[in-house]
DNA sequence: GTCTATAAGGTGATAGAC
DNA sequence: GTCTATCACCTTATAGAC
């Protein structure tokens, strides 16, 4: 008995965006040629242009793709958690888990927006920054409610993003850590980063007498 | 007074250079032509053909001259302090500087790696992992003496690393938060960040009872 | 050291048959 | 929906005069 028609149809277009995300995040966008992906996903050239109408439609669709399911579970963390630190936690641990289990796609919209202009660029910087949002918003409140304790919010804000998406650049699960424990362990981590300027912590930056970072930089 | 030929004929390829990190910077090494570059620098494809052999030397000489003066100044730093903590907090403040001071630079060295293969990305590879080393070799060393307790420093250390990095991407100097503000407050939220499994921080992941990251991916 | 001119090949995108 | 063939352009790099 056949597969149903739509079922094979759509498998098309699946298999170039999957020969699309690979190519990208391994050599870049410009640095992919419309035919690689074509020959990488065992379609010709005008099999490609009739899903995709360019090649910038086709990095669009790959970072709405990879960044909704993203946004969606951030939403639903807020709504469903309760405390700044509990919303915090789970905004890092879903972030890493995605970064890792997909990673190539995240490599593809973290670093090739710059590839884009124009309205297509607003569109994918607009859903990015709706995110990011949450996270600001949940350390936010954190800050109000005095459980954080942190000098310059937004500045370790989005470090903390960005510690948590580089993940996808060297991360290989394997016996000494598994993807889980690295969820907890940033989570973990995330939480003494949003707690840096607590008054009773012991090491503090100000107690070592290191002098000013241009110390050895000059000259 | 004309100035020594030898200064003036120094002064074009500084001026290659800089054309070309500002244009690989904002569009990628493989989205600039190698006539942008002649263009902005204001000479012609030829000659700069004359003071650099290739597309990729160019880039090569690039990471070079960005990523040398980082690892004279951790080693300069690593002998020159005395403890874990000094280091690290040193450390930190340093890549933050020289990524806010030196940011288009280091926004090239840090995402056109993979445009690189062969021997060139090798000689690349290989000073940027040396830097790194100092890092590593700092963070193992104050988890030997028992100063710095974290579960898995590898992964933290990496990600601290990539969270200085980033600054390069969004911080820019203001009244609110100044370049010096900025690397003291990531100098104490490294400190943090290595000290996090520490067994009586009062805010713990493990406390929170808020289920796994896939809670709100699947489905 | 800098120039003009050009080689040699890759690029994104389209036309039109089947 | 998929194919072959092709357009118009852009790319890195080099040749050879001055």
């Amino acid at each position: 008995m056949p597969r149903p028609r739509a079922a094979e149809a759509a498998e098309t277009p699946r298999r170039i965006r999957s020969a699309a995300i690979s190519l990208f995040a391994e050599r870049g966008f410009h640095g992919t040629g419309i035919r690689d992906i074509a020959t990488q996903a065992g379609v010709t050239l005008s099999s490609l242009y009739h899903h995709f109408g360019s090649k910038d439609d086709l990095l669009v669709d790959i970072m709405f793709t990879s960044t909704a399911p993203l946004k969606r579970a951030a939403d639903a963390a807020y709504q469903a958690l309760d405390t700044p630190c509990r919303r915090l936690a789970m905004l890092i641990e879903q972030h890493v888990w995605e970064h890792v289990t997909d990673r190539l796609a995240k490599i593809v919209s973290d670093t090739e927006v710059r590839a884009l202009s124009g309205e297509r660029r607003d569109r994918v910087v607009s859903l990015r920054d709706s995110y990011e949002n949450v996270w600001r918003t949940t350390v936010e409140e954190g800050v109000a409610t005095g459980v954080f304790t942190v000098s310059h919010p937004k500045a370790l804000t989005i470090g903390l993003l960005e510690m948590c998406t580089a993940v996808s650049h060297w991360f290989q699960p394997s016996g000494d850590l598994t993807l889980l424990e690295l969820c907890h362990t940033y989570a973990d981590g995330g939480l003494a980063l949003v707690r840096a300027a607590q008054e009773d912590r012991p090491v503090r930056r100000a107690d070592l007498e290191i002098g000013e970072p241009t110390r050895f930089l000059l000259g």
